[in-house]
DNA sequence: TTATTTAGACTAACCAGTTAGTTAAAATGG
DNA sequence: CCATTTTAACTAACTGGTTAGTCTAAATAA
């Protein structure tokens, strides 16, 4: 029997010797604290630019208590991305699940992920920038969150193919095209609000990028393309 | 009458107090030298991660030579991506002109980008870094280099709609995903290489890369995909 | 002569990580 | 019930390595 509620694959892969307070459910505020500024600091100057004490001051507490917590930097920069990971897995397994048609599933993937970043706004520059570096971290995201995910999106898109109603298509070049183009606009949404002087994190300009991108795929992809999206003739 | 082949727009902007040898056509060796590692640098690192020193030693030359030529990191960094940016706009601007039709022009745009990133393999991690950051480089540089091709861009797009030939799409969307398929998958290559235990960026995987993108493009664009990229039946 | 280039020491700021404790609250024990 | 010990949470101040940028004095082109 496991106590607390995640197996916590972090401590026991990495062999971190975390206070109790990491290991629970409940953790404290300021550990959340700590959580919420690394990840923004992270995010707008990765692990090189981002400073401890910029950190320690966003999240009003000492930096020795990051120390305290966190035993490094590196370890806080892999905290955070561990605690993002864990809750886009769930959020897109949900997609995952139940027996629907490929088309639903591959839309439902697409919501679920679009509405993860949403919530989550600094996690696509996060991951660029994971994935630009590549430390040992990477290999370990890689392999526990993003391929799993990978490899379910895959399958969806070759049952699609199989019975018919997508387009034959190279599943592995497909699921990096829609992931990209999902992510891609989210990590220069930021430059992209000051370059064009308008919100692109507004509600509208996201609902435009996500029906951009919906319908790309329903013509790139799709053999029949839903008659809701379809070109009409000029 | 101007001597030298380029305006040197970053000298007349910045206000930079540059040597003559960084006017003139013909940089001298240590220049072009310093430039290439400098690229590399910023490339593995970004601004904050380059170190000044591995710079120097990479490019075999003292370190106050950097500052010589370039007054300061962040100078020696905006050179850098000014030099790339000249040579992509050059690289682009080729493939919009002529008078081909709307479809052959996006497709010689793709072509183009793609070779000018395999003759540059540092430029796609670079203006990620770039577009995630945002400091005042990026605004100079969205509005002298990235703007204008957006706006040619989109304009092929938009006269490609005009004429029947493709699907009415938001122009500014669709710009954005075709950058987003093309720089995305050659910014994650390193990793993409060690993560799949094959080179990403060798002649087939890139040339996959390639096919996938221009038959997305065609499915998800053209009204009438051309017959020898079309799907066959299963 | 003037522009370029080197060696290498130097500094001032910066910044990750540590130390030596304090505070508060809970556990223990009489 | 109150006194004392323990423990977790937290802090101010410091340490030592790192790093952008400088300086000097001399060598080498052009």
């Amino acid at each position: 029997m496991n106590t607390s509620p995640q197996p916590d694959a972090l401590t026991k892969v990495h062999g971190l010797r975390i206070p109790a307070a990491l290991r629970g459910a409940k953790r404290p505020a300021t550990v959340e604290r700590i959580l919420a500024a690394a990840e923004r600091m992270f995010a707008e100057g990765g692990m090189a630019g981002a400073r401890t004490d910029e950190i320690a001051r966003a999240a009003r507490v000492n930096k020795a208590l990051l120390y305290y917590y966190f035993s490094s930097k590196e370890n806080l920069h892999l905290a955070v991305l561990d605690a993002l990971f864990q809750q886009l897995v769930v959020a897109v397994e949900a997609a995952f699940s139940g027996d629907s048609l490929p088309r639903q599933r591959l839309l439902a993937y697409v919501d679920a992920y679009f509405d993860f970043i949403l919530r989550h706004p600094n996690y696509p520059r996060l991951v660029q920038r994971e994935l630009m570096e590549g430390g040992k971290n990477l290999v370990w995201i890689a392999r526990q969150y993003m391929r799993p995910i990978q490899v379910k999106l895959s399958r969806i898109l070759e049952a699609g193919v199989a019975r018919g109603e997508f387009r034959p298509v190279d599943s592995t070049q497909t699921v990096m095209t829609i992931n990209a183009m999902i992510v891609s606009y989210f990590a220069v949404a930021p430059v992209l609000s000051q370059v064009l002087g308008r919100d692109a994190l507004a509600k509208e300009a996201v609902a435009a990028r996500r029906r951009a991108i919906l319908d790309f795929l329903e013509h790139g992809l799709l053999r029949q393309p839903a008659r809701s999206r379809a070109a009409r003739k000029p």
